[in-house]
DNA sequence: AATCACTGTTGACGCATATCACCTTTGTAT
DNA sequence: ATACAAAGGTGATATGCGTCAACAGTGATT
């Protein structure tokens, strides 16, 4: 049940068994259906959760009522909308899941006793932000300075596996172009 | 010579004044002067660093050969490419004051040491992380889904004080948009 | 099997923004 | 004070991408 969350871990902080134990404890197993809301627009994000089966996109709807994705997650990536869940503010995220899914949920309050209890979640939590901080601003400077049909690219391989998941609607709504323009990509593409 | 320092960390964790000492004790004052750069990109970055006074600019030059502001740096931000740092790979990021200014220094190692030494440390920049993260990721959807009209109000909006300390040609790149074409836009919204 | 919703494709047209060229204004160094 | 570089502004033209509309393909639901 926890060893997806174990291995993905150990590639932060070094905790034994009996820490990681402890570390495990108040995570709850949650299956969840396609299509289903973890969280929706104006609710207080009350939790975060680790991905063991399945795929989620985290995304907001803009002023024009276009879905704009901020991130997918498949298995071993982590979801919350860390605004919110900090914050503890209405959340400006929605999150959905995009296939039946299996997720380890912990909530805020536990989570903050993890904190005090273990100093290296503090640490693991630190590495973790920062690696997701780095992803994200390696994907600001590409996107104001590439092209969509070089962004599609990239997404297609940087991330072959859960592109492969994902219709072109979704794909264009991360990308922040129509789904109209990823089609003619695709045909461009495909005649060269 | 550390006050705005202590102000600054009080924001996000308490330490009394032994340990804001301890914390305090390996930064180093170092003054720039105007073009000259902290890093240049190529260079592995060994610091990270406090601006007590001054202005930079963190940039990446893109395959175009243009300018792309990840972020300006005022009194009170804290400065580093945080890939090159984490990771001591070969920063993609350059980064150059733009006023002469005085800023706090901390080296890679001095700084593991007060992750050691202080677990309080481990949270202050795990707290500092998320904070940036979030704005990121704000800044992210924004780009997206907003004109360059919009993105260069909220601009102005969000950050009025650095705004009115930077050219057009700069809030140009940080937006990733033309300065012809800023320029542009400031016509419109003077004859409104 | 029939239906209906969702996805993908294509073309015509329009708008946001880039590019280029040139000029004016401002700042800076001697 | 002069000269030169950098910044700011403007118009003409080009391009990337959006919008709209129509249609075909693919899956889901009953």
């Amino acid at each position: 049940m926890t060893d997806l969350l174990k291995k993905n871990i150990a590639l932060n902080v070094t905790l034994n068994d009996q820490e990681f134990a402890r570390f495990a404890e108040p995570f709850r197993v949650t299956t969840v259906q396609k299509k289903e809301f973890l969280l929706q627009e104006g609710e207080v994000c009350g939790f975060e959760a680790f991905v063991n089966k399945g795929c989620f996109k985290v995304y907001h709807l803009n002023d024009k009522g276009f879905e704009q994705v901020v991130y997918f997650a498949t298995e071993n990536w982590w979801i919350t909308d860390i605004d919110s869940f900090i914050h503890q503010t209405p959340s400006q995220l929605s999150i959905q899941a995009l296939e039946d899914s299996e997720i380890l949920v912990i909530n805020k309050a536990d989570k903050e006793k993890l904190y005090e209890d273990m100093p290296k979640v503090e640490k693991l939590f630190r590495v973790m932000t920062q690696k997701t901080h780095i992803a994200l601003q390696r994907r600001m400077i590409d996107t104001l300075s590439k092209t969509a049909d070089q962004r599609y690219q990239d997404f297609l391989q940087r991330y072959p596996d859960i592109a492969s998941r994902l219709t072109n609607i979704q794909i264009a709504a991360y990308l922040g172009v129509s789904h109209e323009f990823v089609s003619k990509i695709r045909k461009k593409i495909s005649r060269s």
